[in-house]
This record gives C-alpha cells, sequence and structure tokens, in this order.
DNA sequence: GCTCAAATCTTGACAACGCCAAGATCATGG
DNA sequence: CCATGATCTTGGCGTTGTCAAGATTTGAGC
C-alpha cells in the first residue's frame, strides 16, 4: 500500500493519500456489504484503505460519524432513487419484476424509459415512489440498515444536521406525492403529513422485513416480492381513495 | 456431554449463584434500556449480576445466543400482548399503557373504549391487535430493537428453532385476525397470508420509525401518535373493505 | 527559494471487549 | 463418603476504539 501516491487527476488536493475520506467510505461500504454492518471495524477500513489504524480518525473522528457519514450517502441514494421514479414515467414495471435479491445478495435493476404518456396521475406517482423506495432497501440492505441504524437508545447525541436534512428531503418526496393525489381527490383531505407518514410506515415496514430476512418463509419465490409489494402499495391507494369518496364510510367506528 | 441439560422450566434451583441464567437476563434488558443495545456487553451483563467476567459464557455460548435468548423474551412478549388484546375487548390499552420511553417522549393516550356491543366484528379484531402491536414495540423500543436485530448482514448463522418458532406464532395473531376479517367479507379473498404481510409491514413500519426515534418531527405531540396509529389501521382496513366489495376498482391499474 | 504553521499520517499505548483454557468450588448420585 | 460433573473464577490472547505524541507533507507568505 505505500504505492499510490501518484497526482490526482480531477479529485481534490494531493495531500498524502490524494483522498483518503473517499477512499475510506467505500471501503467501508465493500466491508459493510461483505460481512455486515456489527463488523464494520474502524482499524479494517483503515487496513482496507492501506492506512495506519489511526489515520481515519482525522476524517472521522469517532466510529459513529464515518456511520453517519455513510447514512447521508444512503440517503442521498434513496433521494435519488425516488426522484428519478417520480420524473420518469413508469419505471419499475417490469424492471423490478425480474429478479429479487436474496436478502442479501443483487439488485433489482435500475428503471428505464417507460412507454405511457399519460398525463400524471397521481396514483400513479405515489406508487412509483413506493415502489422506489421498497426496491433501494431491498437492493441495498446494508444501506438500509446504516440509514435507520437506532440512534437515541445508543449513547451517541442527536443526529448530525446533514443527515436529518438528507432524511427530511427523501421523505419530501412522499410528502408531495400525498399532495399529488390530494389534490385529485385520490385522497382524503387534511395535513399530507399524515398520509405520508401512512405510506412511509408501510413501504418502510415490508422493506425492512425483507431485508432483515425476516420474510424468507413468508416470500418464497422472487416473483412474489413484486407482487406483495405491489400489493401494499394498491391497498394503501384504495384505503385513501374510498376515504377520500365517502369520508367516514369504512371508519365506521374505531 | 453437556446434553443432557435438565432443562425443565424452573428445574434450576441452588447451584452456586441461585439461578445465573434468569439473573444475567434481567440485567442484560436493564442494561440494553439504559444504554442501548449496541453497549450491552457481556462482561457488564456479567458485571451488573455479580459474577465474574466469564460466567455468562457458561449459560451463553456466546454474544449472540445471549441476544437471540433476550429476541426469545422479546417476541414472548408481543406474543402475550397481542393474544391479550385478541381476547379482552379494549385490553390492550391499559396492558401496554405504563410509561412509554419512545423517544424520549411520553406516551400515546389510550384509546377510548369501543362502544359497539356487537358479537365479533373482524375489523375490531384486526384494529386491536394491531394497535396491541405497534403499543407494545413503542413501549419497550429496545425489546423490537432486540427482536429485530439484522442477523442475515452479519456474519452470525440462521435463528434458532425456537426464536424462528415464536416469531412465527407472533405472526399468526395477524393472520388469524385476517382470516377473520375475510370470513366476515371486510377483506378481500385469497391467501390471508398476504394480507397478513401488508398488516404486519404498516404496524412493523410505523413501530420502527417511532421507536426509533425517526418520527420525532413528524410527530410532536402525544396524542398524535394514537392518532396517526389508528389512522394507519383504519385505511388498511377501508382499502381491504374497498377491495373487497369492488375487487378491481381501486386497482384500475398498474 | 525558503521557512513555517497547519493539515495529514504513523507509531505507540491504554482500557475494554469477546472468547478460550485452565484451575477452584460446590451439589448430588453412586 | 467420595467422585463426577456442572458451575464459577482467574488469567490470558487477540482485537477494538480512542488518545497522545512524533514524523511527514502541503500550501502560503516573505
Amino acid at each position: 500500500m505505500p504505492a499510490a501516491k501518484r497526482d490526482s487527476p480531477a479529485a481534490k488536493r494531493n495531500y498524502h493519500h490524494g483522498d483518503l475520506r473517499r477512499a475510506l467510505l467505500e471501503a467501508a461500504w465493500r466491508l459493510v456489504a461483505e460481512k455486515g454492518l456489527a463488523a464494520l471495524t474502524l482499524r479494517e477500513v483503515a487496513r482496507a484503505a492501506g492506512v495506519s489504524h489511526a489515520a481515519p480518525y482525522h476524517h472521522f473522528p469517532t466510529r459513529t460519524a464515518l456511520l453517519d457519514a455513510l447514512a447521508v450517502e444512503g440517503f442521498a441514494g434513496l433521494d435519488r432513487a425516488m426522484a428519478e421514479a417520480k420524473a420518469c414515467p413508469a419505471a419499475g414495471d417490469q424492471a423490478a419484476e425480474a429478479a429479487i435479491p436474496g436478502p442479501g445478495d443483487p439488485v433489482p435493476s435500475p428503471a428505464e424509459p417507460g412507454q405511457t404518456p399519460r398525463p400524471v396521475d397521481g396514483a400513479d406517482v405515489m406508487v412509483r415512489i413506493g415502489r422506489a423506495y421498497v426496491d433501494f432497501a431491498c437492493a441495498h440492505p446494508e444501506q438500509l440498515q446504516v440509514m435507520f441504524r437506532p440512534r437515541h437508545l445508543e449513547s451517541e447525541g442527536p443526529p448530525p444536521p446533514a443527515l436529518a436534512e438528507i432524511g427530511a428531503k427523501a421523505y419530501g418526496h412522499l410528502a408531495d406525492a400525498v399532495r399529488g393525489c390530494q389534490e385529485q381527490g385520490l385522497a382524503p383531505a387534511g395535513d399530507p403529513g399524515e398520509l405520508a407518514l401512512s405510506a412511509w410506515s408501510l413501504v418502510h415496514g415490508f422493506a425492512s422485513l425483507w431485508s432483515q430476512g425476516q420474510l424468507g418463509a413468508l416470500i418464497p419465490a422472487p416473483d412474489q416480492f413484486a407482487r406483495q409489494r405491489d400489493r401494499l402499495l394498491r391497498n394503501l391507494q384504495a384505503g385513501w381513495q374510498a376515504t377520500a369518496a365517502a369520508p367516514d364510510a369504512a371508519s365506521h367506528q374505531m
């Protein structure tokens, strides 16, 4: 590892390593994907990056800081996936149906441009975004684990602002989609945040259970994954539309 | 040789400590509730139980074994909460009421007792069980964390049979409630497992997000917790009933 | 060009951890 | 009554996160 003192083509400045921070993050992703989050060690990250055991300390003052930086990248990826799903019409349909990752392996392929020139169906946007959330999470279970690593139970402080910010941005896609549904009468009126939280709970719960391998016995075949995923989103929509049509027909009483 | 361990439930009397295994489990629960799962240390558990640092090793061959034993107890508690919710008309509330540690916030107020003396409403049972799940998880976030600690990403082996068994038993309550709804035409026909998975995803997602402190900004007031919780369950029901009434009214196209 | 402060990386160390291997202790069956 | 095996203790090994001090490099100012 003593080599690699090459000049940086377009990267940041060339200190000793070039861009050790970036190299550490990538090594960390590789390690967490291979051996799991619990096995992610600062010393092994340093080893994988070819630096001494205390070198990461100058870029991440603590292990938690490294994990937070990884979480920010994870949320950025989720945000990107949802933004693409919102823009690109009819993305996830034939794409995510092919190969469903065994809990920890390959990936549903990214979306590709679709063919439907429908105007803008709010329910469609909602479904696409929900699919994007589930597919992203299940394609990168280790990222989901890092992003939603429990914090307040640990002795760690509050999340850094950058993390809260990017998380809120990703959540915003859901809230936007909800507003779109409401404008078209496809969802009951009221605080969109509450409906968005319903949607978030649904997709997050499904993605969490799947990516933790909890559904191995319940969803044996891969095509049932997409089936179940779409069923979730469809039923969410059905509930909203029913409630929007007859505000207290279904909720006869609680 | 150590196989023939007298494993009758309460057969362990006074050896040296009395019942060290039990003491270790309780100390572990105390510690994980105080300092979080990541800070749970075999040595500190031993210290809290007043034994030497290697004593736990004779009861739990590894740290993972301790966590699995804790997870079994957690699922047993969840199973009990759901069973009580299914039996008692409006019991789940005062059972899981107590004090919700949550993300450091107060507790959802108990739901008002149902005023309906209807015989057995399947939707009602479903809602009660869902509430029990959410309330249990949010009353004991540390237990939820231990129960759904990611496994297959780590280098740990498959979950022990006892853990898979009790987990499936708890899930069975949801499946039963779904069947009840289907029998009364309150849910679409078909594989009850798929509907149960929808319900599980919903309540688990909400409970996970809440117990991880992810909803702190979205649910500031405690009474909004119960409100949102019930909204989730109501909308799930609404979607099922709408789909049961008109099997493809809402899923106009995907 | 040269120097110097700051940023970067290395070396070494400390306490704590999981896990292992012996030895000590104790209840109980023969 | 004693031996056997389960239970617990002591000590140790390798690893980890974190810190402190020294070595090395960078970029800026003179």
